[in-house]
DNA sequence: GTGAAAGCGCTAACAT
DNA sequence: ATGTTAGCGCTTTCAC
């Protein structure tokens, strides 16, 4: 039987030895009158070790208390079981829940997730990526928007296990695997929707350049009904809930040539909270007289009032192939460096050691998920 | 001037030496023509070095490409320099938020945050604590409803730098340092609110035992206005939204004797978005026909429809006197081990090494925030 | 100022 | 089946 590497050892008995400091397998060996690597041999499961001596060590190591270090054993094996999780924000319900299926997926295959908010910060994001890189952890599961990706090409060139989660599929080198949602097609689906439902004067609130992909499913679907989307219906936002708010103000502010829109697409949840936060500011009704649509599908949208109309993105599919994508380097990187993670160069005199072949692009597909902040337009 | 642990190194210019493995200061060393222990001083700002030698070592470091190691660095230092924040779900709001908080203060003190979602499960806890436990950090700041308490004092009283984080300060031994809100007070606070607008029929949805004390604070105040809180008018909640619907239909429920509330307070925010929807769902009106107080001040709170009048909770305050008893247990711990943290017992033959005294206990205040889902009752 | 050497706790190859 | 030995990369005395 396979013995998990985080096997854990009991409390020390009440008793116990506990002076002096830690307890060491050196101590073990000495109380069980064997040799260290005997004790570690045991300890592991690996060797082949009689069951006298065996029961012996275990007695021992449990009556002393013992408690792996596992600062020494990384330190040894050139791996820490450990992937960073690296993301813009969490102020953004977002984040928190792929967190959660993260670290989940993570939790199964026997890794611990260490997170790092760069607050949409690049300079902090190097920063912090800098930091991990001094052999904290076997790889990286980077967020879209959380860093640089010149910086993050860099240390994928040197070899470093790197998945991008969440960006969109053209804003990256073609070299780093990367598994996100097909974003244009869920501005289409967005859009076909709110078509469907006959509204013509439709807006857009954005975050670009970095949601473009949304914004061009989203148009193109307008064109091929006929429509354009004139500047005035476009809104930029920063993805926070306070600038949908603003972009909705803006967009039905007064003064314009145009009528104001009979419905708004924020491309995400998060924006299109402050978007319809500012409509019923306004006095105006949700959908009656403005239906909104998002995109994300965090938890909360359900549950306001009305229920937000969104593309859903499946988070546990992102984090599973994320983590897929992502084991399947360290494997590699591990089994072809005799068990030694790359963090420099592999290679033979500065060659780049990853070829700049095609990687694996996963795209999830999103889904519309109708709830009550969609109607026909009455004035239609 | 003293340097940062965490100085940063260039990126390798694009010639210099990515052959073998990683760049150590050995290869610093060789490449100066001086002794590790020599580069180990440059890097480290510590001993004394010319500077003549001191600029060689930095250019070869810099040229090289070297990355300090941090595992084999805190293996000899026998410190990571890293925190773990341990909680018990991150579905709630309220823990992103309070997260951010604390991951931003242990940042401006060069510590590492290390984030652990026990899921509310105490075994779950129990096991990353013992994970954790292995070296990997300093000391811990751990969230109510986290962990089981009786794990926790066992490994404070072996030494492990602790602190409780928003727990019911009766709820834990008192020789652990915690920092919490004086939860008493912010139930005092929500039924002076309801009763000054002139409410009879309060009801609460409260998550027992964990929140005792904010029901009791708010019952105190009832009684004292000569109004008791009948069984039928105080529902259980989990601390999620489902469980605060569920408990307002169970409030609102039909085929009692005692006329609905006018009024219902959640102990915290999250439930109270749960009864809110209830109430809205059933075709209620809010405030008009129910007023609802919550518990956290979540950012969301404040853009819902109607923005939910809540008792607020200085986020920031508790993380800074979290991480400030942190740290002190933290450097106390290094000093007295000669810079060695304690693992296990310290002591003298088993004898407990922390005194059962009477641990610092910090109190922050809540406040009322009034919004707008409260008003006086029309049927008053 | 600089260097040699021991050690942190564990793993892993090699002897026995 | 068990023991010996040599690292992992860095810090830290303590001589020179």
């Amino acid at each position: 039987m396979k013995e998990s590497r985080f096997q854990q050892w009991q409390h020390e008995r009440p008793g116990a030895a506990r002076k002096g400091h830690m307890v060491t397998i050196y101590d073990i060996a000495r109380a069980a009158g064997v040799a260290k690597s005997t004790v570690a041999n045991v300890l592991s499961g690996k060797g082949k070790v009689s069951e006298a001596t065996r029961q012996r060590v275990l007695y021992y190591a449990r009556e002393l208390g013992y408690r792996p270090n596992l600062l020494a054993r990384n330190l040894s094996q050139h791996r820490t079981f450990t992937v960073a999780l690296i993301l813009p924000t969490i102020a953004n319900p977002f984040y928190p829940e792929i967190m959660e299926a993260i670290e989940h997926i993570l939790r199964q295959r026997d890794y611990q997730t260490l997170f790092c908010n760069t607050h949409g910060d690049f300079a902090l994001g190097r920063q912090q990526m800098e930091r991990l890189m001094s052999r904290w952890v076997d790889g990286y599961i980077i967020m879209g928007s959380s860093m640089d990706i010149a910086d993050i090409a860099h240390y994928f060139r040197q070899g470093v296990p790197i998945v991008l989660c969440d960006w969109q599929e053209n804003e990256s080198p073609s070299d780093i695997p990367q598994v996100t949602v097909d974003f244009f097609r869920a501005g289409q689906l967005a859009a076909e929707h709110l078509l469907a439902l006959g509204h013509r004067r439709i807006a857009v609130i954005v975050d670009e350049p970095q949601q473009h992909l949304r914004l061009e499913g989203f148009r193109t679907t307008l064109r091929q009904a006929g429509l354009e989307l004139p500047p005035d219906r476009i809104a930029l936002g920063d993805s926070s809930l306070e600038s949908g708010y603003a972009a909705a103000r803006q967009l039905l502010s007064v003064g314009q040539e145009l009528a104001p829109p009979t419905a708004i697409f924020a491309t995400n949840d998060w924006m299109a909270l402050g978007a319809m936060e500012l409509v019923l500011d306004r006095g105006l009704r949700v959908p009656e007289d403005i239906s909104i649509v998002g995109l994300d599908d965090i938890v909360v949208s359900a549950h306001l009032r009305p229920p937000l109309t969104t593309i859903a993105i499946p988070k546990t599919r992102l984090a599973q192939e994320a983590t897929e994508l992502l084991l399947a380097q360290i494997e590699a990187a591990s089994r072809e460096q005799g068990h030694e993670l790359p963090l420099a160069g592999e290679g033979n005199d500065g060659a780049p050691q990853r070829q700049a072949e095609t990687a694996p692009l996963r795209l999830v597909p999103p889904s519309l998920v109708v709830r009550q902040s969609t109607a026909a337009p009455v004035s239609s």
